[in-house]
DNA sequence: TCTGAAAGTTTTCATCC
DNA sequence: GGATGAAAACTTTCAGA
């Protein structure tokens, strides 16, 4: 069970909002900017990552330099809802490193999946085991991305007028 | 123009799926890794930066732990794909903050649109903002994500039987 | 291009407010 | 919670191979 977070002040969505666009800035960059000393905005930034707001720190490659990556967006819907087939759909996809993201939707679809690959090859391999070789897999149709216009962006915090 | 990237070794590969996966490691955890002293790792990473390899270090935070985020992905089809309203829709879209990901896409939509709203009124602003108000949207369909399963995930470097 | 060491910064931590 | 300052750790740079 995930720590109850207790409440983010000003200084906290300026800092959460700041972390999200750039991972790269000193502690004193950081506090220069939101008025704080150093190790104010360390012990605020160790208590995100120890209530488990900040899930982790990460390096985003830039796809058009990998011209071997082809993106697709594929849409799925299950045959069954059971939660013992859902489950087993999610751990192939989890154990599937070619699969960026996964999202449970509404909707006309069950699952929104990202899959990351180097090449079509590549791609029809994964898309077969993921989603054709799948015992409760009732359809799926695939996009295949052709410009990552945005690959990443920032969580809001907080709703939007306070 | 972007410089052309010249070829990736097996160290570089192993460096960047490290970097994607935790770019918190230090320069001597990552030679440790990858049997490198930390000056020749930096030299590497240097390179990855100024190439665009890299594109940016973020911190990812836990929608989980942000119970007002509401994620929804839309797909979107535009009424005519002339390059200058292709432009405007896109310009629109890169200017709103709540817009976490764009894909230009191939098949039964043209977009594939990830948003990150503060709850459902303001979710609804910002698609009728985006969608309705846009003059050549022809249709869009919204599906609300239940469960982010995966958030983000590493693009491939290389081929996979490389 | 690597290593290893020196110089410069940043992070960490103890202490006091 | 926050500030400060000193110690520890890390990054950056550069000479030498």
């Amino acid at each position: 069970m995930p720590n109850s977070s207790p409440a983010l002040d000003e200084v906290d969505h300026h800092l959460l909002g700041l972390l999200q666009r750039d991972s790269g800035r000193t502690l004193r960059e950081l506090g220069d900017i939101v008025a704080l000393s150093p190790s104010a905005v360390k012990r605020r930034i160790d208590r995100y990552r120890k209530h488990g707001v900040i899930a982790r720190q990460v390096t985003l490659l830039d796809p058009i330099h990998l011209p071997t990556v082809l993106l697709a967006v594929c849409l799925v819907t299950l045959e069954r809802e059971s939660s013992r087939h859902q489950q087993a759909f999610r751990k192939r996809l989890l154990d599937a490193t070619e699969v960026q993201q996964i999202y449970d939707v509404s909707g006309d679809w069950d699952y929104v999946v990202v899959l990351a690959c180097s090449g079509m090859p590549h791609h029809t391999e994964v898309a077969h085991r993921l989603f054709n070789e799948a015992p409760n897999v009732r359809r799926y149709t695939t996009l295949f991305v052709l410009d990552p216009v945005r690959t990443s962006g920032a969580l809001p915090t907080r709703a939007p007028n306070t």
